[in-house]
DNA sequence: TACTCATATGTGTTGTAGCTCATATGAATA
DNA sequence: TATTCATATGAGCTACAACACATATGAGTA
């Protein structure tokens, strides 16, 4: 893979890694909402998601539109929640036994 | 999604969001390494090829593997490089498009 | 135009991630 | 067992991410 490539890779992952933006994306769903909808679906401050908002939508995460007063906002494609849902399965089956704490060689503290 | 869900998902995304650890992770493929070969082809120093192997090791994304004086790393399986290409794809063909510098509102400051 | 509501943004603080240096551990070999 | 090679780990530094407060902007309405 290209150092480029990886390097797109990385910023989406790095947005997506923040549990607050995560919880937003997926509070999101396939329906726009506006700020105000998902300050309460969050219980975060509408500075902090004003905040991270603005990170999504940077990296084309998320959409802005504008209806009256109020700026709903989206997801650009059902897509990425699929991804989600694929990388949740995979956690859930082959990984995060416990904590991962013995994740070294069998007998032998590596 | 679950809170719960959303945590482990997030983990596994701030891991996965560091340019170097992705390079490591994308760098091994299918094939088992030792960390000197990682050291070689990433051009990072050993103490931080360490460094982000033993959070990647603590994820579960990657498998220590002792063979003599060696310690060959392995993903734990092929679905995590294919859900890479499918974010990738993702980012080519839906997003990305220049730096997003044009995400708000058309004719508008937002 | 003045006022209100919804949302964005600039500034400052604080915790933590990433990195390096020095050193420890553990396997192989003489 | 002494030495060497491969890798891990603890301590300390620095930069940046996440957050809050105060304030600005922009749309609707009287």
């Amino acid at each position: 893979m290209s150092g480029d490539k990886i390097n797109k890779l990385a910023t989406i992952f790095k947005i997506l890694g923040e549990p607050n933006r995560l919880r937003i994306v997926t509070s999101l769903g396939m329906e726009c909402r506006p700020v105000s909808d998902i300050v309460k679906a969050t219980g975060m401050t509408q500075t902090n998601v004003s905040f991270h908002l603005r990170l999504l939508r940077e990296a084309g995460l998320v959409r802005p539109e504008r209806r009256g007063a109020f700026i709903y906002y989206c997801l650009p494609d059902g897509e990425l929640l699929e991804i989600f849902d694929l990388l949740s399965v995979w956690i859930d089956l082959k990984r995060w036994h416990g904590e991962q704490e013995e994740a070294g060689l069998p007998g032998s503290k590596i």
